[in-house]
DNA sequence: CCAATTCAGTACCGTACGGTACGGTTCGCA
DNA sequence: TGCGAACCGTACCGTACGGTACTGAATTGG
């Protein structure tokens, strides 16, 4: 559940209004709830109070009202650099498992795993451009996140690696591993989520394992 | 491409008939080519010179057909186990590289995102039957591998884990990464594979790092 | 107080799909 | 040769969806 005024924040960027605010809103929702296949205009109208030919006329097309709830959400998701200050290995480490159990949490999270499996299936037909979205304004977010976390990390000289691609590859595989694809498919996320600090801590040591500088 | 033999093999498990076989071969071609939205049964009937009454009969409803496509491409990849015997580091290394190499193919061969993608679309409404089908029935296959070559290596005193699922876990996200989920949301898989092999290696390396006894 | 705009609600249209029914044909078998 | 089963091709039905058009109410600006 988001606040509202995060959902006016989101809004800012988009040249959205707050009422096609809420109707994004109430998509998601429907969305989440039932898949693809529930996500009509009919129902979307019905859901948000407002007209089939209010949607049409703000977002065109159902394409462009599936780009415009990505859009939209992804503008909700402010990732906080954190200060680069005082870096040992302790805080280090510390920092990657933050960074790990978030990571499984956002990927693990009702809306994530809907949008996901939206442009996973619309991937086939027509050059994927949900897929390029979310890759481009999700997954690059949290990307940015971690290669500052293990830039930092390495300019402490407590992180060994030559490319920051690779390095950042192998994290996030250690902590993602199968999981994503498993929930994507289905399986039940809700006894999976208390795994996930342990997970997140098993993932950092193997890390840093790899690329830790040995002192 | 499979082979005539390869089809005829499958069929043989599953109590399907060579002409059904045939129909669900088509099926494939045609979920690989468009998508979900191109597969319908008037389009399998179609393309495969069937009629939509056998279709019914055959396979019972749409989703039966799809049960029957995951079931029946399932029954096709054989996943031949490596005799055991023999293992120093150097084999050990070559093997597991050769496994990652595979597991990378496999996952970016058409017929397995598509399947992955109808499965993944498919997840949200009603229990995820396709999920845990391919769960079962094609995860399952190449992780009864890749456990039998980690047992192997740890019988052999080169490998040290205590638990198969964690490192089979390590291994798997080394060698994926993000990239099965780039290719689900549409990546041009082209480009990527020929950086497999480098992949793989790095991967395998790295799983050493972790898991290799030090000598 | 009045015109103009916006929008909810609904009715409508064309299409496409899942599923069923039926006529005609082939093939195996007695 | 006659019979029955399997099956292809097609026509058909009900439904549901994407998209459009219209109407009446609320809001806004002068």
């Amino acid at each position: 559940m988001q606040s509202v005024a995060a959902t006016r924040e989101a809004n800012a960027g988009n040249g959205l209004t707050e009422r096609q605010g809420v109707v994004l809103e109430e998509a998601l929702r429907l969305l989440v709830d039932g898949g693809e296949k529930a996500l009509t205009t009919a129902g979307v109208a019905r859901a948000a109070n407002c007209s089939k030919e209010s949607l049409y006329k703000w977002f065109g097309d159902r394409d462009g009202l599936l780009s415009a709830m990505i859009g939209f959400q992804a503008s909700k998701v402010r990732t906080q650099d954190v200060a680069a200050s005082a870096l040992d290995a302790e805080s280090l480490s510390r920092h990657l498992v933050v960074f790990a159990k978030d990571l499984l949490e956002v990927l693990a999270g009702d809306v994530s795993l809907a949008l996901n499996r939206l442009a996973i299936g619309q991937a086939s037909r027509e050059g994927s451009k949900l897929g390029h979205m979310l890759q481009e304004r999700g997954r690059r977010q949290i990307g940015r996140r971690a290669a500052a976390l293990l830039e930092a990390g390495r300019k402490a000289g407590l992180l060994a690696f030559d490319d920051a691609d690779e390095a950042y590859g192998a994290l996030y595989g250690l902590v993602v591993s199968d999981w994503h694809l498993k929930m994507l498919l289905g399986e039940e996320a809700g006894e999976m989520k208390k795994g996930f600090g342990r997970k997140a801590e098993q993932a950092v040591s193997a890390f840093l394992t790899l690329y830790g500088k040995k002192v």
